[in-house]
DNA sequence: CGTTAATTTGAGACCATTCAATTTCGGTGG
DNA sequence: CCACCGAAATTGAATGGTCTCAAATTAACG
C-alpha cells in the first residue's frame, strides 16, 4: 500500500477557493427557490399555500469557482442547498485520493437531500464550472415539510428519483464498456438537460472534462480520451471544447444501453403523486 | 447485435414459480410486520400510536422459492412488500438478457420502497432463497404516514439510507478491480447481517450462487470462480455449500474499500432523526 | 443412482491500464 | 501581438486484467 497525496489537493482545485457571498432574506420579491417549481410542476403538483411558503423561506446565496467544494464530507449538515445555476456532482474521494463521481446534479435540484437525515454530509459536492447555490435552513425547511404535505412530497419524490437515477448508473457500470459507460454518461446528461428544456439546438454545454468524465465512469483518463474519439469517428457524437453535439441520439443510447422511455416516464406521465394527504 | 433469448428464462428459473399463499389479517395478534421494528427501533424511535396503527395494518402473507419474481417490472405497484425471511435482491434484466443485480435485501426490509410514487415497478424483485414476505396495501400505508409522522420518518429514513448504499456501491465499481467488487459485495452482506444481528458465530449463511455474484459485481461466472479462488487462498476468506466465513475481515475491507464505519455510522449513532414534526 | 445445476480448469483474444512523452489550447504578462 | 505557461488533450508501446469459448469436474437433489 503506497500513500500518496490525494490526487486533486494540488493543481487546479487551489484557483478554486471557496467564495462565499451571503445576501440575507430577499427584498426583491423573487426567490431564488422558485426555480424549484419549473422542475415540481411537471411531476407533483405543489399546494398555493406550500409554494408560498417555500418562496418565503429566508435563504443565502453563494457562488462558488470551479471544481470548488460546495459540501465537504464530514461537514455537519445544517442547510439544505439548491442549486440555482450551473452544474455539480456528487463525490468521494478514495482511500488512494482517487476521485469517485457518484451523481450529477443540475440547476433547480437540492444537492444534499440525501444528507437530511445524517448530521454530517456522507461525500462531497463539488462544482463543475462557476455555479450559484441557496441555502436554507435546515430545521425551518424540515418544519416546512411537516406542516406541508405537497412540499413533502415533492421534495421526496425528488430524492426517489435520484435513487433511481443511481440504480440505473449501477446498471451503466456492470454491463458497459469503456464506451457504453461514456455513452450512457453522455445520454443521461442530455437527456436531464432536455427534460429542464436548457438543450440549445443542436447540442448543449458540456462542462466536464475527460479526466472528470473518467472519474464518473471508473475508467483512466488516457482510456477515456480513445473511447471518445471512437465515439466521434463513428459519427455519433461530436465534442469539442466543453461543447457537446449529439449526432445520432438512437445509436449512442444502443451503446449506453440507456433507457430514454425510462427516465421520461419518471419526470411526467407516471409519476403521479400517490395522495399522502390532503391540504 | 445478435437477438438471444434471455439467460434467465430457460432453466433454473422454471422450478422456481409464484407461489403465493393469501392468509388475510392477522388472528393470532402477532403481525410479521413487527419485523420492521427491529430495525427501526436503533435508527428512529416510532411512537407508540404509529407503531400500533402499522401492526394493525392488514397483510397478506406469501412464499417464494429460489430464484422467484416477487415483483415484476412494469407491474403495477398496488401494494408495499416487506421482507420477512430469507433474502431477495433487486435486479433488472439488461437488452441482452444478462441480469443485472442492484441492491441486496434483508428479513426487515420494504423492498420496493422506490415504487411508492411510481405506477408500475421500475425493476424485479427477485427471492435468494426461500423466502416469506408480507404485502400491505399501498395506499392504506401512505394513509397511515400521512397521519403518523414517526412512521413516515422511519420509512423515509429507511430509503435514504439505500440511497446511501447506492451510492457505495457505485464507488465499488468505479474504484476496484474483480477482487475488490467480490470483496466489498462480500463485506456489505455481512456487515448488513451483522447489523441485523443475524450473523451466527464464525460466520454466516450466504445464499449466493457465484453466477449471482457475478451479476451484482458486473464479473463473468468464470472470472468470478477465479478471483473466489484468489481470496480464498490468500486466507481472507473460507465458502463452501453457501456458507461464508470471513477470516481476515480488516484485509477483506482493505481488498474492497469498504469503510465499515460509514454503514456502521447510518444504522445507530449518527442517524438521528430530525423532527419532521411532535406527534 | 442418475440427472441437472454449479463449480472448476485451460488457452487465446481482447480490453483497459500504466507510464511516458508530445501536442494543443486558453489565458497571462511582457 | 507575441512569448510563455499550465492544464487539458493526445499518442505510443508494453503490461496486466478480464472475457470468451469450450470442456471437465464436482456438488446437489430426487
Amino acid at each position: 500500500m503506497e500513500l500518496e497525496l490525494p490526487k486533486y489537493q494540488n493543481s487546479s482545485r487551489q484557483r478554486a477557493e471557496r467564495t462565499r457571498s451571503c445576501a440575507g432574506i430577499p427584498v426583491d420579491g423573487r426567490s431564488v427557490l422558485e426555480d424549484l417549481f419549473k422542475r415540481w410542476r411537471c411531476a407533483a403538483p405543489i399546494s398555493t399555500i406550500a409554494k408560498s411558503a417555500l418562496i418565503g423561506l429566508p435563504w443565502t446565496q453563494a457562488t462558488f469557482g470551479r471544481e470548488a467544494y460546495v459540501v465537504r464530507e464530514g461537514e455537519p449538515t445544517s442547510s439544505f442547498t439548491v442549486l440555482v445555476s450551473g452544474f455539480a456532482i456528487r463525490q468521494k474521494l478514495a482511500s488512494d485520493g482517487r476521485r469517485q463521481i457518484v451523481s450529477l446534479h443540475f440547476p433547480g435540484e437540492f444537492v444534499d437531500v440525501q444528507n437530511c437525515f445524517l448530521d454530517h454530509a456522507d461525500c462531497n459536492i463539488q462544482a463543475l464550472n462557476s455555479i450559484t447555490v441557496a441555502s436554507v435552513s435546515k430545521s425551518m425547511l424540515l418544519k416546512l415539510m411537516a406542516a406541508h404535505p405537497s412540499a413533502r412530497r415533492s421534495i421526496w419524490l425528488d430524492s426517489m428519483v435520484q435513487t433511481l437515477t443511481l440504480g440505473e448508473w449501477i446498471g451503466s457500470l456492470q454491463r458497459n464498456d469503456a464506451a457504453g459507460r461514456i455513452a450512457y454518461l453522455l445520454c443521461e446528461f442530455v437527456a436531464r438537460l432536455r427534460a429542464a428544456g436548457m438543450t440549445d439546438g443542436t447540442g448543449c454545454h458540456f462542462p466536464m472534462s475527460q479526466d472528470q468524465i473518467a472519474d464518473a465512469t471508473g475508467l483512466t483518463g488516457v482510456h477515456t480520451n480513445r473511447t471518445l474519439q471512437a465515439l466521434r469517428k463513428s459519427g455519433l457524437i461530436r465534442l469539442s471544447s466543453n461543447r457537446l453535439e449529439v449526432l445520432d441520439w438512437d445509436a449512442l443510447c444502443e451503446v449506453g444501453g440507456f433507457d430514454e422511455a425510462c427516465l421520461h416516464r419518471r419526470n411526467t406521465a407516471e409519476l403521479k403523486p400517490a395522495p399522502l394527504s390532503h391540504e
